[in-house]
This record gives C-alpha cells, structure tokens and sequence, in this order.
DNA sequence: GGCCAATGTGAATGACCGTTCAGGGGCTTC
DNA sequence: GAAGCCCCTGAACGGTCATTCACATTGGCC
C-alpha cells in the first residue's frame, strides 16, 4: 500500500506500441496528449515516452529538457493561431465589420476543431520558464492588437458603436472580452452539441458584431 | 548543483511568522495565497505550512490531505459565488433584461474584486480528486442554468431576439458565451486599468445585453 | 499539583521525479 | 568486416513528495 496518494485526474496510459512516426514527432504527440488530458506538473517523463513505446533517457536524444518539449508544442500551436488570424483579416477586404466576422469565425472555427490544442497552449503555459514564456506572451499581445486595432478604425468610420461607461470607451478591455469568450468554446465545445463548428462560429461572430454596435451593412 | 531543475513559476515563501489566527483559517489563507500565484500541483504541503509559521505535520491535525484542503477552498469561494448569483436574479424584479444585468453586474464585479479567489476556483479544480469535483461542477451548472432560464424567458416574453444560425437558437452556447467572458475577467483584469470593477460590470452589463438583441426598456 | 485533550514537531517511510550516462544494437559507407 | 554514427536502454543519482507517527508542548480544569 502505497502511502502517497498520486495526483491523477486520468490515469497514466499503458504502455504503447512503438509509434511508427519518426521519434521526435512521435514524442511530441503522445506529450501533446497528455499534457491535454493530465497537465503538465503531473504528466511525467516515463508517460509520455510509455505513451509512444520508449523509455525515458531516449527524449534527450530529441529535446533538451521537459520545459523545452512544453514550449515547443505550445509555441507551434500558438505561432499558427497568430498567422492564420492576420490571414482571415487581410483577406476579408477593407469593411471593419467584414474584418471582425472574418477574424472571429477564424479563431473560433480554429478553437472548436483544434480544441485540445488551444486548451494546452492556454492552460500549459504558466509551466514554462520565465525564458520560454516571452514569446508565447508576443503573441497573444499581438493577436489581441489586431482585435484593438478592427475595433479603433471600426469607431473612426462610424461603423461601430461600442458600449460606453461614463462616456468612456476602452476597446481594450471589449477586446479581451471577445477574445475571452472566443478563446474558451475549447474548453467546452464538443462535437455532439447542437451547433457545429462553422455554426458555432456564425453565432460568436453575430454576437461580436452585437456587442461592439455594428451598423447594418 | 541539483539535477532537478524545480517547476517553480514563483519562488517558494521564506519561513514566516506564525500566524495569530485560528490555525485552520491560517492554513486555508496561506494555501489560498500559494495555490493563487504558483498553481496546486508544484505547491508543497511544506510551502503552506512554513507560510503560516509551522511544520509540514501539523497540516494533518486540520485536514486529511492536501486534497480536502484544496476542495475546501475552492467549494467555499464556488458556494458564495453561486448565492449571490441566485440573490441577485432574485431582487431584479420580473423584467427578463433586469434579470440578465443584475447578473452580470454582480458576476463582473465579483470576478474583479476577488479576482484570486475565482482564478484558484477555476484553474485549480481539475487536480480535486473525482470524489471531490462533483458538487463543483453541480454548482457551476447551476449558475450556467440560471443564465438560460433568463435567455428562454426573455425570448418567451419577447424582449430578447439573441442571434440564430440556420434559423435554430442555441441558449445554452450563448449562456456560456456570456458565461466564459464575465468568468475570465479575473484573468486580466487590474485595479490599475482604465476601468473600475463597477464600470466594468456596467460595460459587461451592455455587451451582455446586446448580444442576446435585448429590445430597449 | 495532576490530568486531559488538542495541537505541534521533525524524523522516518516508501515512493517517484527529471536528468545523466555507460553500454549496446543496427544502420550506412568504406 | 571494420568504422562511425544515430538512437535506444535501463540503472543510477540526488533530490522531493505526501503522509504517518512517536513524542513533546500547551493550556484549561479539577
């Protein structure tokens, strides 16, 4: 009888065939995995090296240390969210309301399909050195300043007409909320709902539309 | 030179001096403190205990195990939240948009001002033992039905038209919409911002309202 | 003073942690 | 078939973990 009861929320996988992709990819996955499903603090090197079919000295043939193989997995995911982002409003023309839909229906499309991954870029993070963390944070800021940025040129050309406090506007903080509420469908969203991605993605976006006082196009 | 290169996001507390309080509130507290700024799992039962000026043993003449202490936090700051939500509806009167403001104010302004207490009760409740997380769930998705029960009477009595995709509604994705955006408030918000807590539940307030397409009072 | 219960101490227990490293197999290239 | 390289194994290292326990210490009450 073990005296120190283990901190699993879902149990440590079994061991695994050997994964057939090449071991750095392999490696990356089966952390990937288990990183969603347990968290990081509690996932332990013999997890996730189980997980693909290794032991435990072979991750340092392919990652310098646990933190680094962290920072990987969440910089990869994040640097695609930034990018595809920057895609959807360059590509939705020159109309601030064209820009939002098309900058929500992204993120939020991205958010439902690739749930798992956005969790643990959002949840993992704390876990990462001080080093590693710098990056991470650029990026959020910078897709935070895109929203800022639709929204301050939206108010310009009168086309937006967001809600004020004691006259006062502050974009920032309505841009944090859209991202909040788009940022974690991820944590509940799941394909049996009633709505679908490309649905789900519709209703946020018409919801930020509301919310920030587009005019009617 | 250690081998182990310790998960520390924040250092651990130096020795203090005892706390002058009943010691189980001194043990709540200085948990509380630490689980807030470097997360439950890399938290040891020593770090509490040497917060509040004692030794890793007499954790156990207050509470079984690491995990009670945990639960205990998180179920007193998740009950509170889930009565004056109740409280809340209850004194705005029968207007349905009343209803959804009260709320709403009162969530926002509760995330803001004990803006630590709810990121614990949110972020740290995935390591509660399966045991342990049900009444917390049972409680949020009663604060979450009481969001739909505002939506689907105000869409019953017509005062609200929330936005429909492919001519359904989906209330409960619109309750957590609004839901995960008041909640994350408490990730971000400060007290140095442009915004006090109760201009920003008044700004939560409008965006919630015109979301759901509230027709003016 | 003696007794009792509540509460604190700190060593001990048995386990697991991330990381290192000596040894060894199985390629390719000569 | 030898050499060289890449990659893997599994034991070992130095450490930390939650929890238990035999043993003080405390303060109230007779």
């Amino acid at each position: 009888m073990s005296k120190r009861k283990p901190v699993r929320v879902v149990e440590a996988p079994v061991a695994a065939e050997r994964d057939p992709r090449p071991p750095v990819e392999a490696i990356r996955a089966a952390a990937f995995t288990q990183f969603a499903e347990r968290g990081y603090p509690v996932v332990t090197v013999r997890d996730i090296m189980k997980a693909c079919g290794l032991t435990q000295g072979a991750l340092y043939n392919h990652f310098k240390s646990k933190d680094e193989l962290l920072h990987d997995i969440i910089a990869s995911t994040q640097g695609e969210l930034e990018r595809i982002c920057q895609q959807a409003v360059a590509g939705a023309g020159d109309d601030s309301r064209a820009k939002l839909a098309a900058f929500v229906r992204v993120y939020v499309v991205r958010h439902c399909r690739l749930r798992v991954e956005a969790l643990v870029a959002n949840r993992e993070i704390s876990w990462l050195g001080a080093e590693r963390v710098a990056d991470i944070r650029r990026s959020r800021r910078a897709i935070r300043d895109i929203v800022v940025t639709i929204l301050t040129e939206g108010v310009q050309r009168g086309v937006f007409d967001p809600p004020q406090v004691d006259g006062r506007r502050d974009l920032k903080a309505i841009a944090m909320a859209l991202l909040d509420q788009c940022t974690h469908v991820s944590m509940w969203y799941g394909p049996g709902g009633q709505l679908g991605e490309e649905q789900m993605a519709k209703l946020y976006a018409d919801m930020a539309l509301r919310a920030v006082g587009a005019k009617p196009q």
